[in-house]
DNA sequence: CAGCGGTGAAATATCGTTATATTCAGTATA
DNA sequence: TATACTGAATATAACGATATTTCACCGCTG
């Protein structure tokens, strides 16, 4: 069993290149120092192979090129886009990301918070449920979807856009009678907007239409017993449905098919979010595309570049309709 | 502007309780210590809200709670279910997952596995493409799906018997000529065995087969044209394609029904990881399911456990089929 | 040539913990 | 009664960096 020799530390570099502790501190962080130091130093590192250690560094300098991003899960394709968008953007930075999931749990939400609070985090991206979560008064947080009031900076999409532009893709293509189908959580949160910008479009353009909001945890068969409900002879009373998510609209084309309706040509369906399969494949149907890169990208500036403050403290970025016919033609 | 007190240390709660340093660790980390000790210290704790810094921690202990978790991106579904399990695994046993994505790229995946051997990580778990990867001496790292030799322990599905599932259960459904699909690394890795499966069971059920293999980075085109080679007055030559994975399967049983062809009807199509749309929802078609759970937790104990050294240093864990026909009939 | 600022590396204090060494009651033993 | 032994808390060293202070040396000036 071969003896590891330990991991050589600055002091090992200062005496092998024969300076002091300070000068090497200078050079691995590209502080002036003499020509001839910075050689000597380059050499011994090479030849020791060292590397900083990020805890000690962390401890002096306060500061740990660490951001936290809290997150339900990595099952819902929205939050997955988000988390690697996200990413990304602090790789550009040569940040790197904690991640904490939650499982939608507020609990859990307030205790992952004060785990990257000790973690001494740079930052924290957090998409919560917990409408009283207790902020952190030391390390700077930006929430998305929710907005916690003046203090605290939100980003999300154009809710309410959306979803006024859902109705308004939806009657430009011909529907006369629409729906809007919700699940979700009843706390007030940006995407909850969708159902105000839809019934706003839908008043503007003096289109009829119904409502269908459930709560998180109702079973999906509700939706099933609602479309019964208003199907007569074969005939749905709407033309065109809007879901809340994408993935309530691939379960609602499902059922449709199931009850011998066609899609689109007897009722025409839009999403929200703007998923795809396999990252770069067509989309399921129609939908409102959510700018996941944009929002991961100002939360990332916003919060290592620290304009939380100047900045607005609700973002609505825009989003846009694509068409996914293909697939349910 | 409010001026924000700092946040409290030990020593702060050491002066608060009236006792010494080393008494309020040993409270914080649960050692023994006098009942009236631990009382005085656990009010002065609430009383300041201190927590630990887990910088000062790490560097004195040596230890962070820390599993980086290195991976070609989080648009692959399998990677995707991978990640999310890994962490659930982590969580569960109080250790965080630090995420760093590749891109594939060899260059990077060596640039991120010495930064977290600089982030003093606990453990590397890892799905590298880089076979020439320097491992680092002082971290204990498990590699998934690569073999980088007997001191190197690393996880995979038997992707060996997936392939011959997927040709079995093929033939089982009556399936006379068989073909098999890939794209793919040239590298030599485990999933590289589904062929050699797949090879096999053809061979012992005496069936004809066809492969068609092209290297990563070859546009799908290539498959189309393939298709079309072998399609002769509107019939194909094979009843039967296993693709290398699921989302070459989605990708081919569009370019067949493009091609006028019906699924399962006229071909069947078998894929292989058991990804699905929206976490719970139906597959697309039928699948040899990869126990991504399985790899999850056995990577997590083995890595935190440090069996390392007394397990095989190459894992192969059951895979199983699971029939999708819903949306593809 | 004594004195003086300016320069830049060396020396040292410090970050907030854990680990080790030390102290000191309180008891047991001869 | 003096001595050795426990056990538990206190005091202090150490982890490996960065931040701050010290100080030797330089060229200038009067």
């Amino acid at each position: 069993m071969s003896e590891q020799k330990p991991v050589p530390t600055m002091k090992d570099v200062a005496r092998e290149a024969g300076v002091a502790l300070g000068t090497v501190s200078k050079v691995v962080n590209g502080l002036p120092v003499g020509e001839e130091y910075r050689v000597r130093v380059e050499k011994a590192i090479k030849e020791l192979d060292y590397r900083v250690n990020s805890y000690a560094k962390g401890l002096r300098s306060n500061k740990t090129f660490l951001v936290a991003v809290i997150m339900p899960n990595l099952v819902n394709p929205f939050f997955i886009r988000l988390v690697n968008c996200i990413n990304k953007a602090l790789a550009m930075r040569s940040y790197r990301m904690l991640f904490y999931a939650t499982d939608f749990d507020p609990q859990q939400e307030q205790e992952v918070v004060l785990l990257a609070e000790q973690q001494k985090v740079d930052g924290i991206i957090c998409l919560s449920y917990n409408p009283n979560l207790k902020i952190p008064a030391n390390i700077p947080l930006i929430s998305i979807d929710r907005y916690f009031g003046a203090l605290i900076s939100c980003v999300s999409s154009d809710n309410y856009g959306g979803g006024r532009l859902a109705a308004e893709k939806l009657v430009e293509n011909g529907c006369k009678n629409l729906a809007f189908l919700r699940i979700g959580s009843k706390l007030t949160n940006e995407p909850n907007k969708r159902k105000d910008g839809f019934i706003s479009a839908c008043e503007a353009l003096d289109v009829p239409y119904t409502l269908k909001i459930v709560d998180d945890g109702t079973p999906y068969s509700a939706f099933e017993e609602f479309l019964q409900e208003h199907l007569h002879d074969g005939k749905l009373d709407f033309d065109g449905i809007f879901c809340v998510t994408d993935s309530l609209a691939y379960q609602i084309i499902n059922s449709l098919k199931g009850m011998g309706l066609r899609v689109p040509e007897d009722v025409q369906i839009i999403g929200f979010d703007g998923s795809r399969h396999f990252g770069d494949m067509e989309l399921y149907c129609s939908t409102i595309v959510q700018p996941v890169e944009e929002i991961a990208e100002t939360c990332v500036s916003m919060i290592l570049e620290k304009n939380l403050l100047q900045a607005p403290s609700l973002l609505c970025l825009p989003v846009s309709y694509a068409y996914g016919g293909t697939t349910w033609k």
